[in-house]
DNA sequence: GTAATTGCAAATGGTTTGCATGTAA
DNA sequence: TTACATGCAAACCATTTGCAATTAC
């Protein structure tokens, strides 16, 4: 366990303890996996990884610990409109809030974020008498290497 | 066929021409309810609508005519994360490109346009070399009527 | 006439669930 | 000891597809 995942490791330990639920090594080995690996997995590229530690491990147990780690906080569920869910660690878990940019060329995931747009967020629905709980921003197009390549 | 809807019409018509496909009791029945029917439908909402003018519809014809109307840019998907495709006149059938509120607790879903948002989103693309598509951005929260009868 | 379209039912594919077995506390 | 968790296979559910019958042109 590397030094900088051992904050979301006690979260999620907490969390456990706090609903009477169990630490079990498979919860172990997917917070392993998710933790320390690529952003914006999907759960069949966490199965993936997971197996290489376990090869035992179910892709239910998968499914369902990345619901835990929803649940609790730790992860953030991502539709990119490719049919799979994607995880990545929530906004409080990582630094700060972003979005995304998809490259439809090659699946490349760019993330970004602009405080003015979030501001200007927050005034429309104010204005609306909107009471916001999160959002979903993605730009969708072609990344600057896809679109250099695309000019050869 | 109301006044308003008959430039879809003809755009419908001219694509179906177009492409040698044909022009049936079916696809006509299905451009009306989805051109002067509620904006956001899912399928089975649509198909409800549909089967009030001609009960023999079947699904399959509204799944295939409304991946149709998208692919001649009449219609566009919304995936507003709650399991059903829905689909709303496109941005270009429609008086001007707009993203949505979504109201977690009775569903409703309001439109809204921001200059400012979209400029910036360009802004933060141009930055990276990105190439815009297109985006989604929706807010999901509560809506005024839904906050006010909760703090009663 | 003939190629496109329809309606039905079956298939698909990601995700969820039931259940018997295993295991943490 | 006793709930909770796991792994498997089956179920789910929105959507897509194969196919025989129908229809537009």
């Amino acid at each position: 366990m590397m030094q900088r995942q051992a904050p979301l490791y006690a979260r999620l330990e907490a969390y456990i303890a706090s609903k009477g639920l169990r630490s079990t090594t498979q919860r172990r080995c997917i917070a392993d996996a998710f933790f320390s690996g690529p952003r914006h997995l999907t759960i069949e590229e966490l199965l993936a990884r997971v197996r290489e530690q376990d090869p035992q491990i179910g892709y239910a147990t998968v499914y369902r610990t990345l619901k835990l780690f929803a649940e609790c906080g730790l992860a953030a569920e991502r539709d990119f409109g490719d049919g799979r869910t994607r995880y990545e660690l929530s906004d409080e878990s990582n630094e700060h809030h972003h979005d995304h940019l998809i490259c439809l060329v090659c699946g490349k995931i760019i993330e970004f974020h602009n405080e003015k747009i979030e501001a200007l967020q927050i005034k429309v629905a104010d204005k609306l008498g909107f009471r916001i709980e999160r959002h979903n921003h993605e730009i969708y197009g072609s990344c600057a290497s896809c679109v250099a390549s695309e000019a050869r």
